[in-house]
Formats: C-alpha cells, sequence, structure tokens
DNA sequence: TATTGTTATACTCTATAACTATA
DNA sequence: TATAGTTATAGAGTATAACAATA
C-alpha cells in the first residue's frame, strides 16, 4: 500500500478508490446521485443537467429524448435554454437536414466538466466508511445480478 | 442453520432475513426504493401512496404535508381523493375543533398493508446476492455514518 | 409515406396568497 | 393575533397532436 493510500484513514475523502467503484456500481443498481442538488448548485433545471450529462459528443436531439425519458418536444425548450446561457449550438448534420446535432460550446464543455465531477462524487456516508469496508462494498455490489 | 434457510440458495427470494435488513439501511442511505412503480400497481399518485405510507395512525394533515415536504394546501386535494376511493376519512378532533384528523378505513388499512409489503420488499438484484453477500452488505452499511 | 424537430395545448404536481373557523 | 385547513391561482414539468421540412 502507498504511504499517501495509509494516510487516508477512516472517512478522509479521496478521489478515485474503492469509494468512486463503490459509488458507481451502488448508482447503476440503485438510483442515480442526487442530481438534484447538483442542478440547484449549478442553476440548471434536471434536465437541461441531464442533457449536459449526455453531451460528449454532440448528438440529435432525439437522442437527447431518449436519453431523458421524454418526449422530443420538451427537448426544443431544454436545448432553448441551454442555447440562450451559450453551452451548447445547434449545428446541422452533415448526412441529414432535418437532424440538428446539439454540440457544446467552450461555456458548455467547462459546465459539464464540472458537473462529472459533483455527480461523480460519492456520497458522505459512503466517505466514511473504512477503505476496506468501500472496497468490499463494491465487490459484493460487483456481483449483484444487475437486469 | 435450519433447513428452511439452507434451502435458499443463491437468488432464492425470501421475506425477512439479510437481504430484507440490508435493503431497510440501503434505503435510508441512498433514496427510498422505487414508490413510482408501487403507486402506478396501485393505481394511486405517489403522494396519495406517502400519505397512506405514514398513516399508522390517525394524523392532522399539517403533519401529512410535514412528511410529504408540500404545502398543506396540496393535502387538502390528495386527502380528497383518498375520500373518494373510501381509503381514509376526515374525522374531528377532540382536542381542537381546527383540526382533521385523517384515519383509514377498513379497506384503507388492507390497501396500506399491500403497499408496506410492496415498498419493504428487496430489488432483485438484492435477492440475486448469497445469503452471505446480503448480511455483510447490511452490516457494512450498519457502520456507515448517516448523516 | 415516414421521420426530425417545432408549436400549441392540456394535464399533473407543487407553491403562494387570501380566506374561514377556530384558538 | 396566530393557527388548521380550504380555495383560487400560477408556475414548473411532461404528454399528445398537428405541422413544416426533409427523407
Amino acid at each position: 500500500m502507498s504511504s499517501a493510500k495509509a494516510r487516508r484513514g477512516r472517512g478522509t475523502a479521496t478521489t478515485g478508490g474503492p469509494a468512486r467503484e463503490a459509488w458507481g456500481r451502488l448508482a447503476q443498481l440503485v438510483y442515480p446521485p442526487p442530481f438534484l442538488a447538483v442542478a440547484r448548485k449549478l442553476d440548471l433545471r434536471p434536465a437541461s443537467l441531464g442533457t449536459l450529462r449526455v453531451l460528449d459528443e454532440p448528438r440529435p436531439m432525439g437522442e437527447i429524448a431518449h436519453f431523458l425519458h421524454c418526449d422530443s418536444s420538451n427537448v426544443t425548450g431544454i436545448v432553448d435554454g441551454l442555447e440562450e446561457r451559450g453551452l451548447v449550438r445547434r449545428e446541422p448534420s452533415p448526412k441529414d437536414r432535418r437532424v440538428k446535432l446539439i454540440a457544446l460550446t467552450a461555456e458548455g464543455r467547462r459546465v459539464r466538466a464540472r458537473l462529472m465531477k459533483e455527480v461523480e462524487m460519492p456520497p458522505a456516508w459512503l466517505e466514511s466508511l473504512s477503505e476496506a469496508d468501500q472496497r468490499t462494498l463494491g465487490e459484493i455490489l460487483g456481483r449483484a445480478n444487475v437486469k
């Protein structure tokens, strides 16, 4: 064990490591992490947050609707809002002139990076566990049959 | 180990037992169990479901609003709906004539019992774990610092 | 004809404010 | 004056249907 790892005792927060891994597994099994708090912190509606999240690359609006589990008609307004805030741009698709690709602006990339960091942060109760418990938790969750 | 317990292998569902215990702890830590699915199954709005849940005894409407984290003005409509379906009754409080106590009817008690059973049922992925893993999971979650 | 995105519209859920009847 | 519950109303969030442009 490295000295850096040894220094992290019970409850000392850390990026990466077993807590992150356990949290990732848990989030897949139970519910996504507390989006609402993050959304408020970044002054974004939950749906706008989900949209930024899926925009690792430019995507058509229909794809965004699918990811958000909502009707495409809603995506129009969501993208309108993000466009007004300068976080995304509507771009024409080179393949199909019906399609509009939603792409992040430079500012959008900055906000998305911050958001991804917040969302992936394990919650306090998980950080409060010993590293051994975090590791065991992650292993057990890894054995669960995800439907 | 009893023969009944021994017979439950990996993935055989069971009421009570370590899965229930782990699920109870997890639900406290992460998010309440998937209310929405249960609500649809019982043809009840999520708020009505939460109301039934808190009615282990007759309670004033303000108390219900507090439990639901919503304004009291909404409780009027929620209770209206439950009353129309014959699940609750508005009763006068013997102590304060401003207060109305919401009490379950006989039918309301039946629906609530079914609901509580559904909500407390551990999800499939948790039942899919070995009993040893379920137990360990519960123990680890029990060590977490709930804020 | 079918599909992408837009618009108009309606329904649910929740919040605020004014009101009533009690305290 | 303050409080419990009601009513009216407005704002989010999401769904359906009709439409324009394109396939």
